[in-house]
DNA sequence: TAGATTGTTAATCGATTAACAATC
DNA sequence: TAGATTGTTAATCGATTAACAATC
């Protein structure tokens, strides 16, 4: 049995991973020195209850009448998502949403830097997506390497997308982030995030759609009474 | 007291629809006629109580011995998902993200067009995203009459997120699809739903740090003893 | 000091998983 | 018929919310 449990890592839900994040963005912006609970849970949109669950997964702590310190709570939660430390990550895919991607600004907030760009047709190889010259696929044992690269987004279409998986696995590629719309198969030391633009949108679509039934409802009630 | 409680629509969780939505994808790529909650669960890997739960929100109900009828079954979620009749949405912003999004082949299978691009710069106003001339702002509320336009998706900096939020609500819009950092305030009746395109890389870079870590601590675990 | 705000424990809520009778 | 697979009810799990003593 091990003794040292007090450094056991801490895995922190998801949920809360979120709203960590969003806690994290508004002390950037915020000028006072102190922020209560409940200040925090206003500006972003959720209950005092909430933040201070949350903040107890991190070290640390408000004082009674005066809040949690701004600076020291933001440095923790800079700490936690490794804003210093960058991540280097790769793209594979150089279509539109691999260009949406390398150039989008909120990266660099949180330590993502995106080191290369690959993609497989011919044609593509050594243009430009951003500042990166998008490299042929055999090039990416050589840059996961050299750059001690860990992650790769796959923005290809689906019916590549397996195919892009296994390469990226074979080089050693332990997470990867992807847009295709299929189940990707890896071995289990791999995490995979699936990332699907639709299904946000669809939501919104399916929540309006019953406000609208649930009023048509009750104007139609209303003609019955 | 309404007497049609029947026809109540039913509100479905959204874990739920995300999944009912992987369902309705691979019904579309399966030959079979029939499919088992065991085979379903299998292929987008959960378990066959998680489907035979999810599916308890349909009306399709499966044969004991034989699994469900993959085409009913189809048929049931692409109208749950409104594929056949088209969602008409704007977006605003013509920058990478706006580009991709409008490019993005995945969208038309859910039955959503995107049927304009607004930016307040100038100098886009008359270029071409996709087939879509960009538009100046003030024609937004035109195009939303037209074309009875209930969803904006707002891909502009933050800065001006808000202020475009306000011009959408004004305009009739009901929901907004918000790929913009910081969190909108709008009316009541109006639907938010906030897209952070770091979240999961960060969820990502996450869990394979404490992975990594816990890799270490057994590691020290071994040579203490 | 009195009162505001914390950290933490307990209660509630909602979603997932397990179990099993119904049935094709 | 026997066995596979369903639909549904009950148990479990995890996350949110409520409550409140501790304390600055």
């Amino acid at each position: 049995m091990p003794d040292n449990q007090d450094r056991e890592p801490i895995v922190i839900p998801k949920p809360t991973l979120d709203r960590l994040k969003l806690y994290h963005r508004l002390l950037n912006e915020v000028e006072q020195k102190h922020i209560s609970s409940e200040e925090i849970a206003q500006r972003i949109g959720t209950n005092a209850e909430q933040v201070r669950k949350d903040l107890t997964f991190l070290k640390t702590m408000g004082k009674p009448k005066v809040g949690y310190d701004v600076e020291t709570l933001r440095q923790e939660l800079e700490e936690l998502f490794g804003v210093k430390k960058t991540t280097k990550v790769i793209l594979v895919g150089a279509g539109h949403l691999g260009n949406a991607l390398v150039n989008y600004p909120g990266f660099e907030n949180y330590g993502i830097e995106i080191v290369a760009v690959f993609d497989k047709d011919p044609k593509k190889i050594g243009s430009f997506i951003g500042e990166l010259s998008v490299l042929p696929m055999q090039d990416i044992g050589r840059v996961v390497k050299r750059f001690h690269v860990e992650i790769g987004i796959i923005c290809v279409p689906k019916e590549s997308a397996q195919e892009v998986a296994e390469i990226l696995v074979s080089k050693g590629i332990k997470g990867i982030w992807n847009f295709a719309p299929t189940r990707l198969i890896v071995p289990n030391d791999v995490f995979v995030v699936d990332e699907d633009m639709t299904q946000s949108l669809l939501t919104l679509k399916h929540y309006l759609e019953i406000k609208k039934k649930k009023i048509q409802e009750s104007h139609q009630n209303a003609e019955k009474s």
